[in-house]
DNA sequence: TTACCTGCAAAGAGTTTGCAGGTAG
DNA sequence: CTACCTGCAAACTCTTTGCAGGTAA
């Protein structure tokens, strides 16, 4: 399977049809090896430059919430200002760089067992997220 | 020392003039047993309905930036929607609750150590910061 | 052909700022 | 009195929505 087929797939799967836009976005998102934190208006800066077609915010927007519904992006929550998505959809955690305002990929094994003690009457734990915010040390 | 002049004191320190309306949302804030979390929204919410005058938004705002710069508040990440603050500024970690929206303080004895195994060099760690998201178990 | 998609612009939500009148020191 | 503070409204940023023309199947 070419990576062309596999974005299509993803897009389908997701119910939604493989435009030119579309695929050009996943390609920007999953053609590649490592895994990439982006907000949208990132994602939306790439393609302009990556793509003759001018492809718009809106459809940005769009397209990654769609995907991240289906479960193919994270979502993930640093500040107030911006949204964050993450390709690497596995359980991880992050460092955020206060100074360039960039995210790490901190994964399971490099943080110790998580062991929450309290417990709150007939409620469960959806998701633990450790965020550890970083900067120069100088 | 009463409670006021103690708030009239946070306020001073902050560099703030102690005029009603900040009195009167220091109040809200830390004239209470056990520590508050809140949106500006929700805080302009309660000072319309405890306090006779009026306090416009871009007051509450103003103050409550400058009290969590000074440290009298602590602000939470939460979600891209709206800021959370806490009054409690001692180091702890937080579940969500989804169903609600609301805050629920966990603190450090409550949370087994965190080991961060990982290093980025020429960076130090400024803080770790744990969010449980839970939601009804049924 | 038909249903879905696109770009644009306008609307929303939360937050910040500028300004003329008001108040603490 | 003077500098700072207040409320209001307008501006800003990020995100979502409505709509008329365009495109995949």
């Amino acid at each position: 399977m070419s990576n062309n087929d596999n974005f299509v797939n993803k897009l389908r799967s997701s119910g939604l049809r493989p435009t030119r836009q579309r695929i050009q976005l996943c390609k920007v998102l999953f053609g590649r090896d490592k895994t990439f934190h982006f907000t949208v208006e990132n994602l939306a800066k790439m393609l302009k430059k990556n793509f003759d077609k001018k492809v718009s915010l809106a459809t940005v927007y769009n397209t990654v919430h769609v995907l991240k519904n289906k479960g193919y992006l994270k979502e993930i929550s640093i500040n107030n200002k911006k949204t964050y998505f993450d390709t690497n959809i596995s359980h991880h955690h992050h460092f955020f760089n206060e100074n360039t305002n960039e995210l790490i990929d901190l994964n399971d094994k490099e943080i110790g067992p998580i062991k929450i003690k309290k417990t709150i009457p007939g409620k469960k734990i959806k998701s633990v997220e450790v965020l550890v915010k970083i900067a120069n040390s100088n």
